[in-house]
DNA sequence: CTGAAAGCGCTTACAG
DNA sequence: CTGAAAGCGCTTACAG
């Protein structure tokens, strides 16, 4: 017994074939006679043998890896859909090499450039917004390709996800029901974020339907996160007292806003109507529980498996494009518009 | 100009030069000479080279690859650690692959073994209990490792977190101090969780010391989820409605606890005091905000991508305990007990 | 169903 | 500082 780690060639030895049968029985275990199949199982036992993932992809072409990389895993939301893209990868023995941007677009095509140069037989991105030498260098590798999180029925590149613009819409058209015309937007980062800006379009243009229109002052862009939206809902609502309802560009917004609220004594919703976006796990148990849109991101994670996986084994690039549906969750936080007194 | 992808030896032939200077070029440039160097980056430039990943990862045996198993990334306190885990590697070149246990020790060697046979040059545990073949395909590998979120000065293998038993001593005795003698657990599964069960056992020592015992029917073990802890709740207190202190396993299930509080219109915490652990960013913009533990999760993250890095260097493998502090922030949901009437 | 052999695209002593 | 050449550990037509 030598010191080494074994390789195919030592399983080879033991079980008194050539390599080549060896490698068919890990690939293609019907090609091979079951005794020997029996024979070369034991051996790779008894030496502890592990192919080498290295050689394996240098002589297939195949990495059995696929890349995503999503604007940032501290947010459930993407971490639910990582998750299950992942277990859908496990499943047919592929492995996931995940990455995160942190919203930027350069960095986002630095990571796409590094995955690529790893080796990756498919790869997934958050969003259609992305540097224009991503898609040269995806299509440049000829690899199977998707954007997540959106759909848009006219994109050049398969999807699957929701219609931002419509899910915003909806917000506005609940918000505009309950009697609201006092608009206040905590939104993400628009520069960049095609889901923020469309979300937030959606609310703008459907407002505009009726005659409203949102002055600058009252739309604040912050990082997602629950400091930053107490501080905007504060300085929103110095600015503008007169606003009754927030529409927040997620729901970590919205609890930053609700904390902020509770601060200032304000009664949700009695005298303050906020929405979310997402619907995180815990929103239905805050106090008041929170309106939002429901993200589908498990099944976004799932269908996003399922084409990649699909794609590979047709060795086609098709275009291909999913929609899901985001649905308005009311709960606690939207009520009537306070009566003016 | 041919259609494939070009290799080291297309560089080599444009830039006048052997493959094993393209190669000095990339790896190690000042053995180059500088106007070589320059032809060579032109000729990459021009053709679009890109190394291939497997070939290097099989010349050099070494991948630039690091795993990380962790119970979960749904999880902001893991996922925030991960973050910082990555940039760190980022820096120097190395990439994270990541994976996922689900808080199963048998699904966590199956990761390992799969991390193990794609190749890479470190690795990154939670906790201290694994499954024993773990240590055993580590070892054999001989790759550095590291177990993160614990420490404990007599393990045998490096570890960078922090001490659950303490952390669970400071929440009793804050309790403790306020008076309370009627406690309620709420804990994640501790089997399998070494981290869950320390903190528990923290906090059964510390009332023990004082004489008082928790009966069985008031600890209640449930998955990490907002919902389980409060279902975990209504039961805990309608079989001891005399419970005056709840501590919860960590902060998602304490505003899981928090919510049922609220439904059974229990005041937090005049009637009834929770506490949380990990101080998720938004426990404190919850009302009442949460009395928790911090955990250390971004510095466990640094120190983790610090650790691994340096062993490579060195090529050791030796042993390190880092012990990082995890303090009790004390917020609004812990008061004194209430008065009995 | 099995084997001999070329080849995947790099790195790395070794020699100069 | 540079090059010729062996080698990393597999897979895959091809032949039988």
């Amino acid at each position: 017994m030598t010191n080494r780690t074994p390789t195919i060639a030592d399983v080879a030895e033991q079980a008194e074939v050539s390599t080549a049968t060896v490698s068919r029985c890990l690939n293609l275990p019907d090609k091979v006679k079951p005794e020997v199949r029996e024979r070369i199982s034991k051996a790779i036992q008894q030496l502890g043998y592990v192919p080498s993932g290295a050689a394996r992809a240098l002589a297939s072409r195949r990495t059995h890896t696929i890349g995503a990389i999503v604007p940032t895993i501290d947010n459930a939301i993407f971490s639910e859909a990582i998750q299950h893209l992942q277990s859908g990868l496990t499943r047919a023995n592929y492995t996931l090499l995940l990455a995160n941007s942190g919203y930027s677009l350069d960095e986002e095509l630095r990571e796409v450039n590094s995955l690529l140069s790893r080796g990756i037989d498919g790869i997934v991105l958050v969003g259609e917004m992305h540097h224009p030498k991503v898609y040269d260098a995806i299509k440049k590798h000829a690899i199977p390709y998707v954007n997540l999180w959106t759909y848009n029925a006219q994109s050049k590149y398969s999807c699957i996800g929701f219609d931002h613009l419509k899910a915003g819409q909806q917000l506005a058209e609940h918000l505009l029901d309950l009697g609201h015309t006092e608009f206040g937007i905590i939104s993400g980062f628009q520069e960049n974020n095609d889901r923020a800006l469309l979300r937030f379009q959606g609310i703008q243009q459907t407002l505009k339907n009726v005659g409203l229109e949102i002055p600058e002052s009252k739309i604040i862009e912050c990082r997602y996160s629950v400091e930053q939206a107490n501080k905007s809902l504060h300085e929103l609502l110095d600015r503008h007292p007169e606003t009754t309802a927030v529409s927040c560009g997620n729901d970590v917004l919205a609890i930053g806003a609700l904390s902020a609220a509770r601060e200032r004594s304000l009664k949700v919703p009695e005298q303050l109507s906020i929405t979310g976006f997402d619907n995180m796990e815990l929103t239905r148990f805050l106090s008041p529980a929170l309106t939002t849109i429901n993200s589908p991101s498990k099944r976004m994670g799932e269908h996003a498996a399922e084409y990649i996986l699909e794609q590979i084994q047709n060795k086609s690039t098709e275009l291909k494009r999913i929609e899901l549906t985001a649905e308005l969750v009311i709960r606690e936080t939207t009520g009537k518009v306070p009566s003016k007194t």
